[in-house]
DNA sequence: TATGAATGAGTGTTCATTCAT
DNA sequence: GATGAATGAACACTCATTCAT
């Protein structure tokens, strides 16, 4: 195969999200993810340059994927609600998946400030001006307390993220198995929805294929 | 004075509170903390042995002042939604100090599972067996939505933590300024408390001396 | 060629066993042997990890080479007095290639006991238990002094290599040069050999292949 | 007391000592020697200047009083034999109590070749001096067999030395206890004394006052 | 006389990176 | 494309030494 390279590359940067947004390795070196996945170190340099441009790479792909995927949930014709069970749903998945991701993005920016560029997409609209005019719509109705866009956003983002970048801690603090912990985070997916809208999740959200019970 | 010692090992620990703490330097050098300092690099060795040991050191510190403080509010003798609202008001203003303590206490425990042992305070009582009959009361009355203790806590953690935690990231998508964030995370109080009661902040709360505006 | 890394490994044993067991300096330092090899300092950590596992290295691989020749001349055939004669040039000869090679295992077993092990060969026969036969059937025959092959062996070594351990201690107090000295080395072999036996070395063994007189 | 001073002077040379001679830890730092001594570290700079003067004063000390016991007991008018069985006294039981003496000025010299001086006592006699002319009269008598002073006195000192110097590598292969190899160390008197003069020492000299089977 | 505090020079070690093959 | 060898820059840490008290 002529793709052989490509597989190679493909194969490195899996494994360093593996290693950097799943088991949090923060400090890995290029040696232990050239050792993970079964590659030389040099490699590593052939394909990305140095281990900063990995990184880089990997944030870059990580993130707009993540913001692609929660656009495209907040620009579905879905009802508020389902919409908003929608994107519960896949932050808690999502951060099952890299219950590091976030904690890794702090660390970055704060050790080098010009990083912020990679998470303010080129020319991208905010999640919140997605959501504005129909949260405003859900609070006349009376459907939901007043809040601005912002605060609902971010209830919305700590309710399901801080769970997940917790982990370790709560889990710790409250004497939690792995197994236990994962079914307390899937729990929330019911409790975040009712938190913010302070009424049960419907059973025909449940149901339908926004699929909030998945995993 | 025979505590000039005291007083420069007291100076290395509180500037590494805040280039560990509040700049979120994860991988701050003894060279830079030193500096910061004004010291000599050897003298942090000579105070604390190592930069590991500082590491600990500062953590138990902060954690067990934290955790004493979590204790004391809900411990008072005050109402229930008082004493939430102390609550958030201390972990918000707390997270102003130190917005990047829980993400230096996750990346340390991702690095070094042992250290978790910092984290349960020995024979500590759990925050959520100190609520659990206040919050079932709360619940019986129909004055909040059924919910599990450490659902509960965790609602609390979170919608206070992560907007700190995150600080950088949502500033960034947002394009909000210092001041305009530290207004934001101010403004959360009451967000937060509407959120999980799903009734606006009493005004007699806000001017006791709970004092969940201060700041 | 594909050994290069080999022969560089090589180059950093051989300069290193020069520095210790040739010049004696015992607490020489990684930069010092990297320097000596016209090295990088970082090569010596990417051929034997740890300064410290390079040492073990060495004193394994000089410790076994002088163990089995030892063993091997022991075990030959030749007449009693031959074979001690080849004993004693072999050590004198050994002493004059590596004077420093007993000084620099007394100073490692007496920083790290643990090494002890390093002597004692897995499974290897005693020295003593090799002679014991014959040592006993010499003494029967009144050609040697009663006397343990303990004892016996003691006397060998000690006057073997002490005067090369010695070697700046005597130099020093007698006033000799370089050459003088080693030519005073080489006498003892027949020194040594008069002492121990109590008749002269008989020219037939001084001229044989176990060439007694050699260097 | 005035002398207070002189003795915590004297209380860390005497540890020093023992540090560096008894338990042969070369590279012992300031810091254990204090510690040993259950002084402050800055006091061994203050009585010595330096970790470098304190070894110098501690070898100019040691080597001196063993020359001078040394010189004494060549100068005595015993007969020679005596005279011999005495020395072998003194270096076997001097040995015991400063077993890493040698191995200490060996390395020491490697290490700064000037220090040579403290060897060779200014304006003092050699000991092989001392014997010439008793030895010559012996060989004439045939009482011993021909040798030069250099090579008996060295036979002498390496069969009194060496067994001590290499304690730990002898114990190690011979698998001797610690008490085993002191009374194997005490046999080595009367062995040595057979082994230089091939006859067996006299019980007259046993009883002496040069006291050969002391300790 | 004695000491805690402070420092500079060095030491082993790690790591990302480069280069020849 | 891929790799072993090699390197420079940094890092935590140690230690003898100095100094003010």
């Amino acid at each position: 195969m002529l793709e052989e390279g490509v597989q190679t590359e493909k194969l490195i940067r899996e494994t360093a999200k593996q290693i950097f947004f799943q088991k949090g390795c923060l400090k890995a070196t290029t040696q232990e993810i050239a050792n993970e996945a079964g590659v030389n170190r040099a490699l590593i340099h052939y394909y990305f340059r140095s281990r900063e441009q990995l990184l880089d790479m990997l944030l870059e792909e990580v993130i707009c994927e993540k913001r692609e995927k929660m656009h495209a949930i907040l620009n579905t014709s879905l009802p508020f609600r389902e919409k908003i069970a929608a994107y519960i749903s896949f932050l808690v998945d999502r951060g099952i998946t890299y219950p590091y991701l976030d904690n890794f993005i702090i660390s970055e920016i704060a050790r080098r400030p010009e990083k912020r560029e990679i998470l303010s997409g080129r020319n991208s609209i905010k999640s919140c001006d997605l959501i504005r005019e129909e949260l405003e719509e859900e609070i006349k109705r009376g459907r939901i307390a007043p809040i601005t866009p912002e605060h609902f956003l971010m209830n919305l983002s700590s309710l399901c993220n801080y769970p997940l970048l917790a982990k370790s801690i709560f889990q710790t603090i409250h004497g939690m198995t792995d197994a236990t912990y994962t079914r307390f985070l899937l729990d929330r997916k019911e409790v975040i929805f009712r938190t913010i809208f302070n009424v049960d999740l419907p059973e025909t959200i449940k149901d339908t294929k926004t699929n909030i019970l998945s995993k």
